[in-house]
DNA sequence: GGTAGACCTGGACGC
DNA sequence: GCGTCCAGGTCTACC
């Protein structure tokens, strides 16, 4: 991959720009070969979802890679993933990783790109919906953890999307790692479930989110999230559901976006956005309860998969403003993500 | 079961 | 530059 010239005011401006310009002249460590499903394309499917915009995640739009700070138990290591032309995956370290790292390296990155996510899943979704069939959209972006992509999920609760930006950032550059190449990771667990509230507050603006962040990283700690049995095919939705919900700073929106992270798109995570998509998309009228009800029905044809049909409705609605999300600069879409916004 | 108000931040707005 | 208002989902108290 060429090195691209960059500024030195940028790279002092740019602790991000600092990272790509190191990772794509001096690639000092280890690179995995992973050859994902055939069906999966790295700019589609990472492009796919918001929190790809949230750091630790960097989409680099010129080289149209992921980049990102991965956690291991001795030390954090920031990665350059991107795909080659015969579709597999390469994925290159800042610093070498031992066989135990590598193999860590490989379930969090199966998790974020939603790998186990096979064609025949693709395809029983395009069964139901054929909208998506010629994109090939299917997969959902998401964290490498379980614990990150709850976390990220309550820094998007009760607030506007910038602030969710903002609380990420935040939380990384105070409570996460530096890998050799100066990037953070995000806050692991552990470390979070030791951090002072008032430092969350104070210093990573959660506001009233901070003992409810704390509080759930000691359950994860104490093994009280079991992501085996959220995940297992044999538990039924109503039941992660119902645990969800019982989680602090969980409510029903929270629990039904963690659902679709957890994979199970039988529950759609209501919001005012989609109320704002209901009205102005599907042209819906009425007060709030009304407007919910009808948006049940409307998506209940769609059954297991009806979060994905929704969920993509509403990012074509963003692509049509903005154009195609692979394309979209994280600055700007940091401040414009919203359709209040655009 | 339904509803009202508090929680907290940051942007928008008026002065 | 300052003060005020508002949006956003969850939680708790109350009816």
């Amino acid at each position: 991959m060429a090195v691209r010239p960059q500024g030195l005011g940028m790279l002092i401006m740019n602790p991000v720009a600092l990272f790509i310009l190191y990772t794509e002249s001096a690639m000092p460590g280890s690179v995995l070969k992973i050859v994902p499903p055939s069906d999966f394309d790295l700019a589609r499917d990472v492009c796919s979802y918001g929190y790809f915009v949230l750091l630790p995640n960097y989409w680099d739009v010129k080289n149209q890679t992921l980049s990102r700070v991965l956690e291991f138990d001795q030390a954090p290591s920031a990665c350059v993933i991107d795909q080659r032309d015969d579709g597999s995956l390469r994925v290159r370290f800042d610093r070498r990783l031992d066989r135990g790292e590598q193999a860590s390296a490989r379930v969090q990155i199966s998790r974020m790109l939603n790998l186990d996510h096979d064609a025949d899943d693709t395809r029983a979704f395009h069964r139901v919906d054929k909208r998506w069939k010629k994109s090939g959209r299917a997969r959902l972006f998401r964290s490498p953890t379980l614990f990150e992509d709850v976390i990220k999920t309550v820094t998007s609760c009760n607030v506007a999307w910038p602030n969710t930006v903002n609380m990420n950032r935040r939380l990384c550059e105070v409570c996460g790692r530096k890998s050799a190449s100066g990037a953070y990771s995000f806050p692991s667990a552990r470390k979070l479930s030791r951090t002072r509230v008032g430092t969350l507050r104070g210093r990573c603006r959660v506001g009233y989110r901070d003992q409810r962040i704390v509080d759930l990283a000691k359950l994860f700690v104490k093994g009280h999230v079991d992501e085996r049995w959220l995940a297992d095919e044999g538990t039924h939705d109503d039941e992660v559901f119902g645990f969800l919900v019982t989680l602090p700073g969980i409510g029903p929106y929270a629990a039904g976006n963690i659902m679709q992270l957890l994979g199970r798109y039988s529950r759609l995570a209501i919001d005012t956005e989609t109320i704002r998509h209901a009205k102005t998309v599907l042209g819906y009228s009425g007060s709030d309860a009304q407007i919910t009800k009808k948006i049940r029905a409307h998506y209940e044809p769609f059954g297991e998969h009806k979060f994905r049909s929704y969920w993509f409705e509403i990012w074509r609605f963003y692509e049509g403003k903005a154009g195609p999300s692979h394309t979209w600069e994280r600055d700007q879409v940091s401040t414009t993500f919203t359709a209040a916004n655009l």
